[in-house]
DNA sequence: CTGTATCCTTAAAGATACTG
DNA sequence: CAGTATCTTTAAGGATACAG
């Protein structure tokens, strides 16, 4: 987008993760890596992109160490890194929420293990293994903090 | 962007959560809403976003009810739905994500429960709480799988 | 304070042709 | 097959002025 923030920039991870991975086409690239799919030709039919695009996309997951490319250069397969690999409570979450809000409860796809158990909906907890919501979460300076972070927390209406 | 696909339209959904979130600044947007905001300039002076697009996804956020419109018309204050508050896990699980892989392991900022205490790293289980990764998590046909979905999935190298 | 209305700029998406 | 190179389009984002 023009003129776009750049959201790395905010002291935040969760602008981080979203500057890391780029965007909407970013993401379901990743998810069809966790589906399986390593080649070129294999994500452009799936995702019906633009090949340029596509490219360019593919280059700056590698870039982010997400995806890496293996075997030749000339038709090399991507396959999720760790840190790729990483990625997969963030999608898992994402579409539970979309099966649940978006879907009308009829969810196109089932996630499943590899013994077809299903997922369990995932859900915030703390240490102890209690549930927190919207209601009980809070947030806190960590040591990566910057003086404006600090600031900013500190201004918060406290819950 | 332009000549932008309908993410929305894909029988995934995932694709449906990012079509409903609608961008990155609609995401940080609801991650301020957890923070506690809930007025127009609260939101502006956070993200520094311009007014124009800062209204467009407080409109759209609205109209996709995870953001609801409360008090008076002329000074409303945006306060998290049912729906809203259901993506906590997403956004806990992408900062955790950004925690570990953007921020060489300082965390800007700390998630914690009322009382303190730390929240757990999320995590798929399957239904009897044994973690789910990358290597076993399989995908089948939903009850709201197309007939497309079907013949992709189908398609899948078996893992 | 909370927007709405313009105008402008620019980057991102798509289409397509071409290359190793 | 896996890209790269152009070209065009268009809509998203920013700035700013104005309104209720």
């Amino acid at each position: 987008m023009p003129g776009k923030t750049d959201l790395s920039k905010l002291n935040c991870s969760l602008a981080r993760t979203l500057g890391a991975v780029g965007d909407w086409w970013a993401l379901l690239i990743v998810r069809d890596a966790f589906l399986g799919l390593t080649r070129f030709s294999e994500f452009q039919r799936s995702l019906g992109v633009a090949r340029n695009i596509l490219s360019a996309r593919l280059d700056s997951l590698a870039k982010a160490k997400i995806l890496a490319r293996e075997g030749t250069t000339t038709r090399p397969r991507y396959v999720l890194t760790e840190k790729g690999r990483a990625m997969l409570p963030v999608l898992v979450a994402m579409t539970q929420w979309g099966d649940t809000w978006q879907s009308k409860g009829r969810p196109p796809v089932l996630l499943t293990d590899a013994s077809g158990r299903p997922i369990e909906l995932m859900q915030v907890r703390n240490d102890a293994g209690l549930i927190v919501t919207a209601g009980t979460i809070r947030f806190r300076p960590g040591p990566g903090a910057s003086p404006d972070t600090r600031k900013f927390l500190k201004s918060l209406p406290d819950k």
